[in-house]
DNA sequence: AGCACGCCGACT
DNA sequence: GTCGGCGTGCTC
C-alpha cells in the first residue's frame, strides 16, 4: 500500500504530493498526521496523508521511502477538509499546506501539545486492613476507604498535603492500584440559566424558512437590532441536532464573550465547543479534539472556526455576517463566508447569515435569488426602535457654538443624567486631537516613519502615530518655524471625556478605545463595570458599537457621524451605515425608549438620512445604484496589488513597470474580444504612501464579471507568484479597506 | 525548508 | 594548488 502525502513545509517547491510506502502492520488512512524521512539527509518531517492506494503510480527509477509512523491514533483531517483545502489551493492560489494548517490546532504540529491525563488511584483490596508507621500513607488509605471510590492524585493531595511520595510508596507495595484517563482542558464561561422564550410569529416563520431550505443553500436572516436573531439560531441548531447533525456558529471575535458562549451553553451544555484566539494552547487543542472525537457537535468560534472538524455538518451560522473580520488578513486570504458556502455545499448542509445591516453583497445576492431572504422586521416585545435626530454642526457653528457637542446633545445628555439613565458617546478616533499643527506656519506634525499626521495623547503628553505606534513628546515650539504656536486640531475620545467633565462636572465616565483596553480582559472589565452602573457615560470608538445590551442606556451620541464617510474607499458608505445602525441599536434596549443624536457637517448626505430613519432597504437602493454607476463590486471584481519597499524612487519605478506587465498579462488572458472587461488599471502611491518606514505603491484593477473573469484572475495570481520574490507584493481581492 | 552539487576568488 | 563563497536544483 502507498500513501500520497504532503510534507509539512510551507514552500512552493515541495507543495505537492509525495508517495510513501506504508509498511506492514502500520495502519495509515487519509487524514493521518505522519512522520516521514524527507530529502537527502532523510530528515524526519511531519506530513499529512491525502490519499491511500494499492499502487505507487511511480516509475521504477523513483526510490520510494516508508512512512515512519502516525503521530495521533486518529486522523487529524476529515476527507471533506482535505477536499476543502484542495479547493482553497485553487481558489486562493495558496499552498496546500497553508490551507491544511488552518484545519488543525497550530500546536499539534511539532507535537508541541499533548493530551492531559489525570492519574487516579484506588485500593487494590478495599477490604484489606492497612497499618504503617507512615502517617501520610495511613491517611491516604483512610481517605480512600472513607470515600469508597477511586480518587485522582490531585484530589488526594488536596486532602492530604504532601501525599505524593506516600502514594508512590503505596503503589510500590501494591496496596494501591492506578490508572489514568484523559481530561479535556475547557475554557471557562459563565453558565446562564436556561430560559427558552416563546418564539414570535416572525421568529417562528424564520425558523420554518431555514428548515425548508434545500441542502447546500444559503439564507440571509435580515433582522433589525433586538429582533431576536439569536433565538432563531438556537432553534435552528436544536433542529439540526435532532437530525443527528453538527453545527458551526461564527461570531466576530470581539463578540465572543463568556455571555455569548454562556447563552449557547445554557441550551446545549457539553455539546458545545468554543474556538477563539484567547484560549490557551491546551484549551484550544482539547476543544478541537472534543469536536474531532465527536464529543462536541456544536462549535462556536471566530473566523477560523469555519474549518472545525465537524462531521455530518448540517448547519453553519454566521452572525453579523457583514463584519470585515471574517476576511483573513494573511494568506490564504480567505473569507469565512466563502468557506462556509463551500462547506455546506459539500456536506449538503445549510448556511444561515444573520445581520441587522447586511453587507451589500449579501443583500444583493438575496434579492437576486441566490440566497433566500428571511426578515425579522420587529423588535421582540414590540419595543420601538430608538428615535434618531441629526444635529447640524454647521448651524451650531454659525450660532456661535464651536464646541464638540451640539446644543441638542448637551440638553439630551443633561436630561439623561438627571433621570439616572446611562449614555454612550461614540467617536471613531482615539487620543485627544487628530492632528497637531503650527498656527504660524501651518506645519503639521507627521510621523518620521509614516506618511500620516500624528495624534496628540494628552494623558501621556505625547504625540503618537496610530499606524506604526511611534511616539514623541509634544514640542513646545514649532519644529519648522520655531514659533510657540503649536495647537491641536480635531477631536478624539480623550477630549470627549475631558469635555464631559467641563459640561457635567463630577459625572462618572468610562473610556473604551485601543488605549484603555491595552491589556487583556480590559474590554470585558470596562463593559461589565458600565453594565453595573459604575459609570454614567461610556465614551468609545467602534468597540462600543457592538456587544452587550445595557438596559439603562437611553441615549447614544455620535460625535462625528461623517468621519468614516470620507474614506478613500468604495465601501465607506456601507461602513458608515453599518456603524451608525449598530451604535444606534445600543439605545433603548429596555423599557425606556432610546434616543440617538448624530452630529454631522453633512446632514443631508443620503447615507446619514437613511441611517436616521433606520431604512436599510432605502440605503441599499441608494448605495447599490452608486456601485452600479461606478461599476464597483458586486458589479465588478476589484483587485489591489500593494507593493512596498524602502526606496521610494525604485518602488515607483517598479510599480509603473509592474502595471505595464500586468496590464499586458490581463489583456492576453481576456483575449481579443474581451478587452473591454478590463475596466480600470491604476498605478499610484497608496493613500498612505508610507507606513513604518516602508513606502507603499498600489495597482488597482477593476474587472467586469464576465465568463472570462477566471482567466483574468489567474493572470493576476500568476503575476503575483512570478514577481513576489523581487520585492514585497501583496494581492487583495475586493479589499476591506484601501489604506 | 534544507541539503548537495558546482563553479570562481583569497589563502597555505 | 586547496578551502569556501552561496547560486541552482531536487526532494517520494
Amino acid at each position: 500500500m502507498f500513501a500520497k502525502v504532503i510534507v509539512d513545509i510551507a514552500h512552493a517547491a515541495v507543495d505537492r504530493a509525495f508517495t510513501y510506502r506504508i509498511p506492514e502492520g502500520l495502519e495509515v488512512l487519509p487524514g493521518h498526521h505522519v512522520l516521514l524521512p524527507f530529502g537527502q539527509g532523510n530528515h524526519v518531517k511531519e506530513g499529512f496523508v491525502l490519499s491511500v492506494s494499492e499502487k505507487s503510480g511511480l516509475g521504477e527509477d523513483v526510490s520510494v521511502k516508508d512512512v515512519l509512523s502516525c503521530l495521533e491514533p486518529y486522523t487529524v483531517l476529515l476527507q471533506s477538509q482535505i477536499a476543502l483545502a484542495e479547493w482553497m489551493q485553487e481558489a486562493y492560489h495558496c499552498l496546500l499546506v497553508d490551507a491544511l494548517r488552518l484545519m488543525i490546532p497550530a500546536q499539534l504540529r511539532g507535537s508541541r501539545i499533548h493530551e492531559k491525563r489525570e492519574r487516579i488511584v484506588y485500593l487494590a483490596d478495599p477490604a484489606a486492613d492497612f497499618a504503617s508507621r507512615s502517617h501520610l500513607q495511613t491517611e491516604v488509605v483512610a481517605l480512600l476507604k472513607k470515600t469508597g471510590q477511586p480518587m485522582s492524585v490531585r484530589d488526594i493531595q488536596a486532602f492530604v498535603p504532601g501525599a505524593s511520595a506516600a502514594i508512590t510508596a503505596l503503589l510500590k507495595k501494591r496496596v494501591l492500584s492506578e490508572s489514568s484517563f484523559t481530561v479535556f482542558r475547557r475554557p471557562e464561561y459563565g453558565a446562564q440559566q436556561v430560559n427558552i422564550p416563546e418564539l414570535t410569529p416572525e421568529q417562528d416563520q424564520a425558523l420554518t424558512d431555514v428548515e425548508s431550505l434545500s441542502s447546500g443553500q444559503t439564507a440571509l436572516l435580515y433582522g433589525v437590532t433586538g429582533s431576536g436573531k439569536t433565538e432563531v439560531y438556537l432553534r435552528c441548531i436544536e433542529a439540526c441536532l435532532q437530525r443527528g447533525q453538527g453545527a458551526i456558529v461564527l461570531v466576530p471575535e470581539i463578540a465572543l464573550t463568556p455571555q455569548t458562549v454562556g447563552r449557547f451553553a445554557a441550551r446545549f451544555g457539553d455539546r458545545i465547543a468554543v474556538l477563539h484566539s484567547r484560549l490557551s494552547a491546551g484549551e484550544r487543542f482539547d476543544e478541537w479534539r472534543r469536536i474531532r472525537l465527536g464529543k462536541a457537535s456544536i462549535v462556536i468560534g471566530a473566523r477560523s472556526a469555519v474549518f472545525a472538524p465537524v462531521e455530518n455538518l448540517g448547519l453553519i451560522i454566521i452572525d453579523e455576517e457583514h463584519e470585515s473580520s471574517y476576511q483573513s488578513e494573511i494568506t490564504p486570504r480567505y473569507h469565512a463566508l466563502d468557506i462556509a458556502r463551500r462547506r455546506v455545499k459539500m456536506s449538503q448542509g445549510r448556511l444561515l447569515l444573520g445581520s441587522a445591516t447586511p453587507s451589500l453583497l449579501s443583500y444583493y445576492r438575496a434579492l437576486n435569488g441566490s440566497y433566500k431572504l428571511i426578515e425579522l422586521k420587529h423588535r421582540v416585545g414590540g419595543r420601538p426602535l430608538p428615535t434618531v435626530t441629526i444635529a447640524d454642526m454647521r448651524a451650531e457653528f454659525l450660532n456661535g457654538n464651536n464646541g464638540i457637542f451640539s446644543s441638542l446633545l448637551l440638553s439630551k445628555l443633561g436630561e439623561c443624567l438627571r433621570q439616572g439613565h446611562q449614555a454612550m458617546l461614540f467617536l471613531n478616533r482615539r487620543g485627544y486631537s487628530t492632528f497637531v499643527s503650527c498656527r504660524a506656519c501651518g506645519y503639521v506634525l507627521t510621523c518620521d516613519n509614516c506618511d500620516i499626521s500624528m495624534t496628540y495623547h494628552k494623558a501621556q503628553n505625547a504625540v503618537r502615530c496610530h499606524y506604526c505606534g511611534a511616539r514623541k513628546p509634544l514640542p513646545s515650539v514649532c519644529p519648522n518655524c520655531g514659533k510657540p504656536f503649536i495647537k491641536y486640531f480635531g477631536i478624539g475620545t480623550e477630549q470627549v471625556e475631558e469635555q464631559i467633565q467641563k459640561w457635567f462636572p463630577g459625572t462618572r465616565t468610562a473610556r473604551m478605545d485601543a488605549d484603555t483596553v491595552a491589556h487583556r480582559d480590559a474590554y470585558e472589565q470596562i463593559l461589565s463595570a458600565f453594565g453595573r452602573g459604575d459609570a454614567q457615560i461610556l465614551i468609545g470608538t467602534q468597540m462600543i458599537a457592538k456587544g452587550h445590551d445595557f438596559p439603562n442606556v437611553t441615549l447614544v451620541g455620535v460625535i462625528a457621524a461623517d468621519t468614516t464617510l470620507n474614506f478613500p474607499d468604495y465601501r465607506s458608505g456601507e461602513r458608515t451605515f453599518q456603524l451608525l445602525t449598530q451604535v444606534s441599536g445600543r439605545a433603548g434596549r429596555d423599557r425606556s425608549p432610546g434616543q440617538v443624536v448624530m452630529q454631522t457637517y453633512v446632514p443631508d448626505h443620503p447615507v446619514l438620512q437613511f441611517a436616521r430613519v433606520q431604512d436599510y432597504a432605502g440605503f441599499y437602493q441608494y448605495e447599490i445604484a452608486q456601485r452600479k454607476k461606478c461599476l464597483y463590486p458586486p458589479f465588478s471584481l476589484f483587485i489591489r496589488l500593494l507593493l512596498s519597499g524602502e526606496n521610494e524612487d525604485a518602488l515607483i519605478e517598479r510599480g509603473k513597470e509592474y502595471a505595464k506587465v500586468l496590464e499586458a498579462d490581463i489583456k492576453t488572458a481576456l483575449g481579443a474580444d474581451g478587452q473591454g472587461d478590463l475596466l480600470l488599471l491604476l498605478a499610484a502611491p497608496a493613500p498612505i504612501a508610507r507606513i513604518a518606514g516602508q513606502n507603499r505603491y498600489q495597482i488597482l484593477v477593476k474587472l467586469l464579471r464576465t465568463k472570462r473573469l477566471p482567466q483574468a484572475l489567474h493572470a493576476v495570481y500568476d503575476f503575483e507568484t512570478s514577481h513576489r520574490e523581487d520585492g514585497f507584493l501583496k494581492i487583495e481581492i475586493n479589499p476591506q479597506d484601501m489604506f
